[in-house]
DNA sequence: CATCTGTTATATTTGTAGTATAACAGATGG
DNA sequence: CCATCTGTTATACTACAAATATAACAGATG
């Protein structure tokens, strides 16, 4: 899986990796059980600091997305997903709300939010299998 | 117009206000031309410093939603909103992507995605008259 | 036993958020 | 004419998060 950085960007690295490998599993391209780089490998892959790596897979283990095993290193959980909790929709709600808003603001008809909401969706289902 | 923060929050106390006052504007409690609080009586009101205030009024100007005159004040921007900008456009999907993934990787369909956001679509323009 | 895994602990640098003061410039109203 | 209101600018400071740099520890593997 390619990982992509952007150094200039107002999201942490470690919230990057985090939306990336989220994706990736989202897409397909990862599945559950799949390996991942241990976070030496990947820290040194992309340039970044051990610890950078670290955080963003602590967080994926904390939200379930993945497993960390002491001596074998990191998976995609196996057993599956996460599902759809209190705290998560709670978090999802207050994130698109504002995002609404402003859609409202700049006159985004409903049904055109609909549309791009939904061709996202599609977009990321169906996987980067061609990478540009 | 009653403004809440969340000091516990882990977004910008100028952040929650900016989304505020997008929301406002939204709903149509915050019509255009009407007079939004000076810098110094917004900030006393909720207890935080003149620049903190300035930092989202001088941001809602950059993108459009507001206008400010030297003298009198600030105003909700009377020649209307912003519209669909190619900037706007990149940021939404930036934005939307991620949380879409997730939300994938979670097992929500996208008739039920589709759904949260056509429900909170609606919620935000019906505004909230009743203020608990 | 060297080597790989994640883990933990410090320390440092950098940038952002927020506060605290102070002063400036232009407009307004008494 | 002057006090008072606007936004604006500047400086300094505290607090915290992000990221890096090293180093060491613990358990498993070949």
């Amino acid at each position: 899986m390619i990982i992509r950085l952007d150094m200039q960007s107002d999201l942490p690295i470690y919230t990057q990796l985090m939306n990336q490998i989220i994706e990736g599993i989202a897409s397909g391209e990862l599945k559950p059980g799949e390996d991942l780089p241990s976070v030496r490998s990947l820290a040194s892959d992309i340039g970044v600091n051990l610890h950078t790596i670290n955080k963003a897979y602590t967080l994926l283990k904390q939200e379930g997305f993945i497993q960390i095993h002491r001596q074998k290193g990191v998976v995609v959980n196996p057993e599956g997903m996460p599902g759809i909790t209190p705290e998560y929709e709670q978090k999802q709600t207050e994130q698109l709300r504002p995002m609404i808003a402003e859609a409202i603001c700049r006159s985004v008809d409903k049904e055109h939010l609909l549309q791009i909401v939904e061709s996202l969706y599609d977009d990321i289902l169906h996987g980067e299998k061609e990478n540009a």
